[in-house]
DNA sequence: TCCTTCGTTTGATCTGCATCAAGGCAGACC
DNA sequence: GGTCTGCCTTGATGCAGATCAAACGAAGGA
């Protein structure tokens, strides 16, 4: 998720946001931010724990502190599919929405900067950027549920795996001191049937996949979560996606 | 797509639009919409033509008047995966960026209804209420998008089908006189090879399952693209979703 | 009229991934 | 220590949908 901070630059966080998150820090110091200091609350959640089921009332729009959430839907039948992985800075919920459309589930340990609907809307409505702001962001999601499309119908389980990883190692590189010279390091933050459901595979095809593209040299594990990339464009290769920008989450 | 004018209600269409598009006809009379009137224009466009590559400079933001358009992305081995339909009134571009992500193409004689990107960038942030709208629209198509996912990912190629039918029928009913008290009826505005694109199957797959729910009564065909829908409930069965309200499209 | 083209249907076969099944490994708890 | 539990790996088998191939019908053009 490339942050988009350039109207408002220079960026800062927060007095007591560890996470600067885009729909609220705009620029700190202004009435704007003032008012959502006034309704803004934290709360946390277990690994494992789920939010908000689909159909819940949603009194609330809320942005991720630290940890990963995950946005799924569920089939009748059980049959599921993760529509979107919520990082650090990433926004939940939909003002003028009553009920939440999807499952919100902690897949770490997860601390949510959450603000009551009601005030968050008239702030919105009385604030013109925010609405600018979260227009920007949402574009962003889309553009990011559209290259997924792409994965989901299109691509083979080995191009599935190698795009996540991909996905995962960049964002990482990113989050820590940038341009890493060497090998690419991080943790898995999603199991095996995580992955699976985010893909649109089963879990033993995740770990098949996984095992060879070890066997074939792209990735190192320690572990079952540790993974090492030492070649990042091997990995990509991989994904089938063409060389340049691409991924736009 | 719903049709969501309810913060301007009564809409109507402007004079010389055909077709109320949500991004513009806010409220006729207003400022803005004489702005907006100052730096709009049509362009026309033939079925099966290109509006816009992927990659292309964007200077323009539209709206579709009348037809219809699809996005698609492509790899470089040729796979290709549609991730959206637009319809009348639905809008293409994205303020802010300068480059197209996605081809546009007519599937069916087209109009649009242009704005030049610069000037509409600038009554964009004049006007609030552009925003807000346009943020509205964009939550709807993450919706839809995400609703897509679960087809892509989850879905059997009968679910596939039935399921893009549903959205065609409903939308057609919809369009039309209200009600439809019997039968629904309507012709598939895609090719089977563009049903496939948009469904991540095969054309042959396509066809086949069509022919299965015409064997198994769900649909009546008459010619290759004339769908008769007797018993909506029973398509919905085929669709795998829960039965009440489901997609958003 | 025939011929071509494009979209489509249908058949035969192949294959990538799902499914079913068993077992391994590490951490927690007794 | 032992055993339980959650997560993961690996193997054997089956099947939905892809691929390869042929042919049909309607529209258009010579």
């Amino acid at each position: 998720m490339a942050v988009h901070h350039d109207m408002h630059a220079p960026v800062h966080d927060c007095a007591d946001c560890p996470i600067r998150h885009r729909a609220v820090c705009a620029r700190c110091e202004t009435d704007e931010l003032i008012k959502l200091e006034q309704i803004k609350y934290y709360r946390s959640y277990q690994a494992g724990q789920t939010l908000i089921w689909s159909g819940d009332r949603m009194d609330f729009v809320a942005s991720v502190v630290t940890g990963i959430a995950t946005l799924t839907q569920t089939m009748e039948d059980g049959r599921r599919q993760m529509v979107g992985l919520l990082l650090p800075s990433d926004f939940v919920g939909r003002p003028g929405r009553a009920v939440a459309a999807y499952d919100v589930t902690a897949t770490t340990d997860l601390v949510m900067c959450c603000f009551r609907k009601k005030p968050f809307e008239e702030l919105m409505s009385s604030t013109p950027h925010i609405a600018q702001r979260l227009l920007e962001m949402t574009l962003d999601e889309l553009d990011a549920a559209r290259e997924w499309m792409l994965l989901l119908g299109r691509k083979t389980a080995r191009e599935k795996i190698a795009s996540l990883l991909a996905i995962i190692a960049r964002r990482d590189a990113s989050l820590k001191l940038k341009a890493p010279k060497g090998a690419i390091v991080f943790d898995l933050p999603l199991t095996r049937e995580e992955m699976a459901d985010y893909l649109g595979l089963t879990l033993e095809t995740v770990s098949r996949q996984i095992s060879a593209l070890r066997k074939d040299g792209i990735i190192e594990l320690e572990g079952k979560r540790h993974v090492v990339v030492r070649n990042f464009d091997a990995l990509m290769e991989e994904t089938g996606d063409d060389s340049d920008g691409g991924f736009l989450v």
